[in-house]
DNA sequence: ACAAAAGTGTTAGGCCTACACCCATGA
DNA sequence: TCATGGGTGTAGGCCTAACACTTTTGT
């Protein structure tokens, strides 16, 4: 890591964070990653010490290739999730002049979407933690706008990327799946209707039960084809919600 | 303006600008604003002297309210096109850690759009240039790569907002505007189901006839009808190309 | 009169939407 | 046996896509 205190620049430099806005699906509800923010480390004065935070942090100029770069390592570092580079989805830049109290401080928001269920264990609950997005309590900074932005980016791009694939775990049932799409856009589906579709995307392939049976009719369960997804992705696809 | 050589930070910062890619259609062909470089007043050191570049420039820590801001003040400042903060929006940022020979410098890519024909003549000649899509010379740094994502960008919101109306001139042509969809999509429509469509979105106003004639039969004019433009931008529509 | 560009309307097919009944399970 | 949740297919409407001929004007 770097020394402290000698990087001398001819004009002002603004400093550069990454932000990371992690949505994972349980099955029944879409779920934000938190941390709480501690005493700070890296800069002199502290700020929302105690508040709720999207995780994130300062650009290593030296050591990041890219912004993305940042926004993987500091989630690692902030709560133990590890994803890789291309997980990260750009939702903007955010520089507002004040949004900072102690510096100039510019952000570049990024979102990511998680099985919850594989990477649940690996959150450190020390320090971060799931909220449903209805109890997302407010956050520091402007990250409540930040979250705000990331929650239309996802419902954007859910209409043309097969999202469900990343949020989904492994094995799901079609009820689970049209949960997730009417979480983030939040409306009702018919269910005949979303399963035609779904269907018609031949993006599904179906799982022989082997689950225990609970609560009621066992839904079948699927798996997602890949090969099929790749073609899908490739050509960009229309879902006519 | 702030001195030289007095700012001290306890860890390296980047340097961060905004670029522009101004789009601009003459009733033919999509345009881009491109300008030459010259000496480098802000960096001790030079780079990609006399090659065309997107317009662009460093953020002002202490005046720039927002990246956008910063866009629009270095636009005005080298190329001399006067824009509004809010005609921009914004591409996404590129911080490849080599994209810049200087320093670290990342930069948040912004698009707008332009009446060509209102804004040319505040164009200033001695530094900036319109090109067409298709002679476009290669560019400095990476704003090849950004002007492609640009261009992807500009594709991808055609189908969501009426783009028409910040590139059309005030009075325009159905053809006119079937070209400008047909260039910035880079596809063929049919006429008839194009002129459809458009009535149909009820956002055209007839301009009775006054101008000259000429080479063939004279298309009707048009006007965008400011009112309903606005009820669909609020309401979100849909293009289905 | 001929070539070039512009205007116009209809039809077929596909996709979205709405809708009702039966089945399996647990209480 | 009842309540809950899951599964399935069809009919109508709308929007998209394909398509040909006539009008105007300049040469």
């Amino acid at each position: 890591m770097a020394q402290k205190g000698q990087y001398i620049y001819e004009y002002p430099h603004p400093a550069v964070t990454a932000d990371c806005v992690v949505f994972g699906y349980d099955g029944k509800e879409l779920k934000v990653l938190l941390i709480k923010r501690g005493k700070e480390k890296e800069a002199s004065t502290t700020a929302y010490v105690g508040e709720w935070a999207l995780p994130g942090g300062f650009l290593d100029v030296e050591k990041d290739k890219t912004v993305a770069h940042t926004a993987a390592r500091e989630l690692k570092e902030e709560t133990g999730l590890k994803l890789s580079v291309k997980d990260f989805k750009e939702v903007g830049t955010f520089s507002d002049i004040k949004r900072d109290p102690r510096e100039r401080v510019i952000t570049i928001a990024h979102y990511a979407l998680v099985k919850l269920s594989a990477v649940e264990a690996d959150t450190d609950a020390e320090k971060a933690e799931w909220f449903c997005m209805e109890e997302v309590p407010s956050l520091a900074f402007d990250h409540d706008k930040i979250l705000r932005d990331a929650c239309s980016r996802l419902r954007q791009d859910i209409h043309f990327e097969p999202v469900g694939f990343e949020l989904m775990p492994e094995v799901f049932t079609l009820p689970q799946l049209q949960n997730l799409y009417e979480s983030i856009l939040e409306v009702k589906f018919d269910r005949r209707n979303f399963a035609n579709k779904m269907k018609h995307f031949g993006m599904l392939t179906e799982v022989p039960e082997e689950e225990p049976r609970h609560g009621t009719r066992t839904p079948i369960k699927y798996r997602f084809d890949k090969e099929n997804y790749e073609r899908f992705k490739a050509k960009g696809f229309q879902l006519e919600f």
